[in-house]
RNA sequence: GGCGCUAUCGUCUAGGGGUUAGGACGUGAGAUUCUCAAUCUUAAAACACGGGUUCGAUUCCCGUUAGCGCUACCA
C-alpha cells in the first residue's frame, strides 16, 4: 500500500454511496435488468446516495440508440430515477484506452497478435483433446519493443492483460461472502480488441473507477467475472467497491428468463395492463425479503410494500442467494390489488392510456367516470378490463357478452318482462339502490317468478357481462333513464341468429 | 469438461442446533347469494440425498445429486 491509495481509500469512506445501472442497450429492458435496477434504485435512495446511469454500448454492432431509449422508459416507468448521466461508454474510449496503455506501460497487460481464426483453431483443438480452452499466452513473452513496433506498423493486435499465473485472486461479495479463485484458472483476457474498442472487462473496471462507484450490484451472471475485474483495479492502484451479485431471475421452467417464455421487456408488462407500481413490489420481493422482524415493523400488510416503505427496509442482507422463478400468478394478485388500492383520481391517467391504446372514447363526464371506477376497481384484475370488459360503463355502446347472453337473457318472455320491468323504472319518481331493488322485487313477485332470473337478465343487459358490481349499485350509477333504456332494447337474442 | 454459485410447500419466501417449520401466490373444500374474478372460513402442500459434529440437525461441516452461471477481439 502505497500512501496515495491510503488516503484515498480515507477520501472514499467520506465519500457518498455511489451506485451505477449499466445496461448494455442491445434489446429492451428486460426484466432482470429492471430489477438490478430498482436494487441500485433502492440502495441509493435508501441510503441518500447517487444512482449513476450507464449505457455500455461498445459492442458497437449490437447496440442501439432505440434500445437506449427504451431502456430509459422503462426505468421511468417503473418510476425510477437516477442523478448522473446517462453516460454512453461509446463517447469515453479515449478514457479506456489510456487505461490499457498504462496497464501496457506498468507491465501488466501485453500485446497479442494471434489472430481470430488462430485462436478459434487453438480453442478446436483443445477443447478435442480435453483440455480446458484458455489462451495459452504465447505473446506474453513478446518483448515490449518489438511488440510497439509491431503494432506501430499496423500489425493488428489486441491488448491482453497478464493475469499472474500463480495465487489467488480474493474479494467479498456483500451477498454471496468470500470469494476466491485460482489465478491459474483464468486466462488472458482481451480488454482491447484490435479496433481499438475495450471490451466489458476493461470499461467496466475504468468507469467504474472514474465514477468513483461504491458498490458494484448486478446480476449473478457477472460472479465469475469479477476476479478478473479485482485483477485490474489493483493493477491500476484503486481500491475495490463492494460487491454485490444478485441472483438470476428464471422462467417457469428453472432456465434463465428468456423470450420463450412470453414477455420479457418491462414495456410489454405496461403493455399487459399491469400498473408500474405492483410490477415493481413484485420486483423488488424477487429475490429479496425484508426479513421478519422489518416486515412485523411495517404492520400487517406483509407482501404490499410501498416506496417509502422498500426504501426503508431495503438492505443487501436481505437478498437472496438462490434464483427465483418469475410467477406471473403472484403479478397478476399484486396488479389486482394495487388497482383495489388506488385512488380513482390515480388510476384514471392509467385507464385513459388504456382507453387510448384501445382507440376507445368514453362517453361520460368525468364525475361519473371517477364514481364508474370506483365501482369497478374491486373487481378489476387488469387495466385493460376498463377498456373492454367494463364499456358500458363509460358509454352507451357496448357489445354483449354472447355466452352471458345465451345463459340469461334467450328466453324470449324474460326479454318481455324486463322490457316492461324498463318501463316501470322509467315512470319511477325516486330512483335509488333500495327503490331499485324494491321495485325488481315486487315486479318478480308480481309476475310469479324469482328474483335472481330478473336480476341475472337485467345485469347482462345492463353492463353485457354476466359478472359485474352489484346489480342495484350499477343502476344507481347508471341513472333512471339509461337504466330503462337499456331494459327496453330490443335486440335480437344471441341464439336467435342464423 | 473446468471453475463458481445454489438447494425450505408447485412458486416467492420467513426461520434457524430443541418450532405444531410461519406467511404470500396458486390449488381444493365450505360459507355467503344477485353474478364473481369479491368477502369470510378451511384443507392439502416443503427442509434434495448420504455421511459426519452434537444429548439433539432442516439449521454447522464434508460428499453426492440436481439446477443455474461463467468459460469470446458479447455484455
Amino acid at each position: 500500500m502505497t500512501d496515495s491509495q491510503s488516503i484515498r481509500s480515507v477520501a472514499e469512506k467520506a465519500t457518498p454511496t455511489r451506485v451505477r445501472f449499466a445496461p448494455s442497450p442491445t434489446g429492451y429492458l428486460h426484466v432482470g435488468g429492471a430489477r438490478t435496477a430498482l436494487f441500485n434504485w433502492l440502495f441509493a435512495r435508501h441510503f441518500g446516495g447517487k444512482l449513476v446511469l450507464r449505457i455500455e454500448d461498445t459492442d458497437m454492432e449490437r447496440s442501439s440508440a432505440a434500445m437506449v431509449t427504451g431502456i430509459l422508459e422503462g426505468m421511468q416507468w417503473l418510476g425510477m430515477d437516477w442523478d448522473e448521466g446517462p453516460f454512453h461508454q461509446s463517447e469515453r474510449l479515449e478514457l479506456y484506452r489510456d487505461a490499457a496503455h498504462k496497464l501496457l506501460e506498468t507491465g501488466h497487460a501485453y500485446h497479442c497478435f494471434c489472430t481470430r481464426e488462430e485462436l478459434e483453431l487453438r480453442r478446436a483443438t483443445a477443447a478435442e483433446a480435453g483440455e480446458t480452452p484458455r489462451y495459452d499466452g504465447r505473446c506474453r513473452h513478446i518483448p515490449t519493443a518489438e511488440a510497439i513496433r509491431r503494432s506501430a506498423s499496423g500489425e493488428p493486435a489486441v491488448v491482453r492483460f497478464r493475469v499472474p499465473q500463480s495465487g489467488v485472486t480474493e474479494f467479498h461479495d456483500a451477498v454471496f461472502g468470500h470469494m476466491e479463485f485460482v489465478n491459474a484458472e483464468l486466462e488472458d483476457f482481451v480488454l482491447l480488441r484490435s479496433d481499438g474498442i475495450p471490451t466489458y472487462h476493461l470499461s467496466v473496471v475504468v468507469d467504474d473507477i472514474d465514477m468513483q462507484i461504491t458498490h458494484v450490484i448486478r446480476g449473478a451472471d457477472h460472479l465469475s467475472n469479477t476476479p478478473k475485474q479485482v485483477l485490474q483495479y489493483r493493477a491500476l492502484g484503486a481500491s475495490l467497491p463492494v460487491f454485490a451479485h444478485l441472483p438470476l431471475i428464471l422462467g417457469p421452467d428453472k432456465t434463465r428468463l428468456s423470450k420463450r417464455h412470453g414477455a420479457t421487456s418491462v414495456m410489454a408488462y405496461r403493455d399487459m395492463g399491469i400498473i408500474p407500481e405492483a410490477f415493481r413490489n413484485f420486483l423488488a420481493v424477487l429475490g429479496w425479503s425484508p426479513g421478519e422482524a422489518a416486515r412485523q415493523a411495517e404492520g400487517p400488510d406483509r407482501e404490499i410494500f410501498s416506496t417509502e416503505e422498500l426504501i426503508r427496509m431495503f438492505s443487501l442482507d436481505g437478498i437472496s442467494h438462490s434464483n427465483a422463478v418469475f410467477n406471473n400468478d403472484k403479478l397478476a394478485w399484486y396488479n389486482t390489488e394495487y388497482i383495489r388500492r388506488y385512488q380513482s383520481e390515480r388510476l384514471l391517467p392509467l385507464i385513459e392510456k388504456e382507453w387510448k391504446s384501445a382507440a376507445y372514447r368514453p362517453d361520460r363526464s368525468a364525475g361519473e367516470i371517477l364514481a364508474a371506477i370506483a365501482l369497478l376497481q374491486p373487481r378489476a384484475r387488469n387495466l385493460k378490463d376498463f377498456a373492454s370488459t367494463f364499456q358500458a360503463y363509460f358509454g352507451d355502446k357496448y357489445e354483449i357478452d354472447s355466452a352471458a347472453a345465451a345463459k340469461f337473457i334467450s328466453d324470449a318472455s324474460l326479454r318481455t318482462l324486463l322490457a316492461e320491468l324498463g318501463q316501470r323504472y322509467g315512470a319511477m319518481d325516486n330512483f335509488n339502490e333500495a327503490s331499485a331493488e324494491l321495485v325488481l322485487r315486487e315486479f318478480a313477485a308480481e309476475k310469479g317468478l324469482k328474483a335472481g332470473a330478473l336480476i341475472n337478465g337485467a345485469r347482462v343487459l345492463l353492463t353485457g357481462q354476466s359478472v359485474a358490481p352489484s346489480l342495484f349499485a350499477v343502476m344507481t350509477y347508471l341513472g333512471r333513464d339509461r337504466v330503462a333504456r337499456r331494459l327496453q332494447v330490443q335486440t335480437k337474442p344471441q341464439a336467435a341468429q342464423p
